[in-house]
RNA sequence: GCUCCGAUGGUGUAGUCCGGUCAAGCAUAUCGGCCUUUCGAGCCGACGACCCGGGUCCAAAUCCCGGUCGGAGCACCA
């Protein structure tokens, strides 16, 4: 037999999902993530962990963790923790840990430099004097001024001096490229504020563009992975590693995927977290890795569903029935089955003999034990309402792994052990001493049953027959994973 | 205002760079069947797609042009 197992696996040719190559690697490669502290990490930053940290497997290099916290505006300093622990249970092999904030003397240093060579300037416009001269393609009148006094300007504002003043460091670009986000763009500007690592040390604050080309170039990184969002991004970027003569790495922009039903933008969870909507950063509603991670989700499911959807230019909607799938694959073999009766409604059998049920912790699987519970002559039982009110006048149905029931008259009368030859509902059911038990789900809402005793001081993931997957955190209360 | 990107079944993708092996693969969903009793797993089967028009070519999902549609972003967030 086993000669015919190549045969067919020849022809059934497994095609395995693969991320397509980057380009122009010779070596190994750098790479990096680049969060901004703003909270932890979500189902979307999944994405990027999990692909950079892919590809490093692959070639063999570094992964960088840059966290972006320039702006003390937009800082939640639980993030520095959370998103390195993140990280670690989604896998992702960080081989070096950058903060942005440790490295404004380096910014500052690179933008003397810039203001040297003439490449940058020091303004103090008023915003939309400033716009409106760069929508026409004029230049400012700064823009013009010697590298001498704009140095001398940028030392005075780094010292903090004239601390009203909103002056801005400016990067010659083309002041008539076809693209007006392009042209001259600001690399510095004030901030008001205290930052959480640095406090008021600083007040004049390196902006993203400026920060992430300098570190991209100082961290030697070989190839960039980002959202098509950074798209233009890159092109500004560009003129600061054409100024130095820096080697610019190889850039790759993906699509956006738009991951429906969920709650990403952390100004909204800060603010339902305040308001009290969601119990945490972890609350089932939302999808913070941490929370999917508490949910029952596992760091596998993240891996495979990010590597299968590919890395593509274009754009793509997540797909939670494909993700769910991909979960029960790792979730469903540690599964044991289980009872539990949703909206309990309790029934007497009539006529039935004392008889112990046996039920497999895993159907097909007898070597991982039986449920086993000791039934009474005539017992009460209870069943979900909703089965209930599905039984007509007159039907039969199966006491999955028990007996056979015939409703009539609203009584059940006990039919017989064996299964039926025909084809009749099976439901689940739950013997007396089964526990109250409460079930958590991800759109807020709860179901209350019952749970069969066995089950009580279980913890950990099961399968609740006809109802489906729930990590159970304690004897009377779980979570929903999903169907 | 401007820039950029893309278009394969309900959904997610493979294939497009280097045209033929693609009468288009995989996954998921749905439907049906099997399995000594789950709306689970597994196995089998069904269903279902190359945006439109033109061009090049013996040959186009793949190359070129036009159109349509969709998306993304930028201008003192990251």
């Amino acid at each position: 037999m086993e000669k015919y197992a190549d045969i067919l696996t020849v022809e059934k040719k497994e095609q395995e999902h693969r991320l397509h190559d980057l380009k122009n690697v010779h070596g190994r490669v750098v790479m990096r993530m680049a969060p901004s502290p703003s909270g932890p990490l979500h189902l979307g930053h999944s994405r990027m962990a999990i692909l950079n940290d892919e590809y490093v497997k692959r070639y063999g290099g570094e992964l960088i963790l840059r966290i972006e916290d320039t702006n003390p505006q937009n800082i939640d300093p639980v993030a520095y923790t959370m998103i390195p622990e993140d990280l670690k249970w989604l896998n992702v092999n960080v081989t070096q840990t950058v903060i942005q904030s440790d490295r404004f003397e380096l910014y500052y240093e690179r933008a003397r430099d810039l203001i040297g060579k003439g490449a940058a300037y020091m303004c103090t416009c008023e915003v939309d004097t400033f716009k409106d001269l760069l929508m026409k393609g004029k230049a400012c009148p700064h823009r013009n001024n010697d590298p001498e006094s704009n140095l001398e300007k940028f030392q005075e504002v780094v010292e903090g001096k004239n601390k009203d003043a909103s002056p801005v460091l400016i990067i010659k670009t083309d002041i008539e490229h076809p693209n007006p986000s392009v042209r001259d763009w600001i690399a510095f500007r004030r901030i008001k504020g205290t930052h959480p690592r640095t406090g008021n040390r600083y007040t004049f604050y390196p902006m993203m563009n400026f920060s992430v080309a300098v570190d991209d170039h100082e961290l030697g990184l070989t190839h960039v992975i980002r959202g098509s969002d950074h798209i233009s991004n890159t092109e500004k970027q560009k003129y600061l590693f054409n100024y130095f003569g820096w080697e610019i790495p190889e850039y790759f922009h993906y699509g956006k995927i738009s991951i429906p039903d969920s709650i990403l933008k952390t100004s909204i969870i800060k603010k339902g977290i305040k308001d009290g909507i969601y119990s945490g950063w972890d609350d089932v509603k939302l999808q913070t890795v941490c929370s999917m991670a508490r949910r029952g989700y596992q760091p596998e499911t993240f891996r495979k569903y990010w590597i299968d959807s590919g890395l593509r230019e274009v754009n793509a909607e997540f797909s939670w029935d494909i993700f769910n799938s991909i979960n029960r694959l790792f979730i469903d073999p540690g599964a044991d089955r289980y009872f539990f009766v949703k909206n309990p409604v309790s029934i007497k059998v009539e006529n039935s003999p004392e008889i112990n049920s046996r039920i497999p912790k895993y159907q097909g699987k007898p070597e991982r034990g039986f449920r086993e519970y000791h039934i009474k002559d005539s017992p009460e039982l209870f069943i979900t309402g909703e089965d209930l009110g599905n039984i007509k006048h007159g039907e039969k149905i199966r006491l999955k792994d028990l007996f056979n029931v015939r409703l009539e008259n609203g009584i059940f009368r006990f039919s017989e052990i064996e299964p039926s030859k025909e084809k009749i509902k099976i439901i689940h059911w739950c013997p007396a001493g089964s526990k109250p038990f409460k079930i958590e789900k991800p759109d807020g809402t709860f179901d209350e049953g019952f749970i069969e005793p066995l089950a009580v001081n279980m913890n950990g993931i099961f399968q609740f027959e006809r109802y489906g997957f729930v990590k159970k955190v304690s004897d009377d209360f779980g979570i929903y994973i999903h169907n």
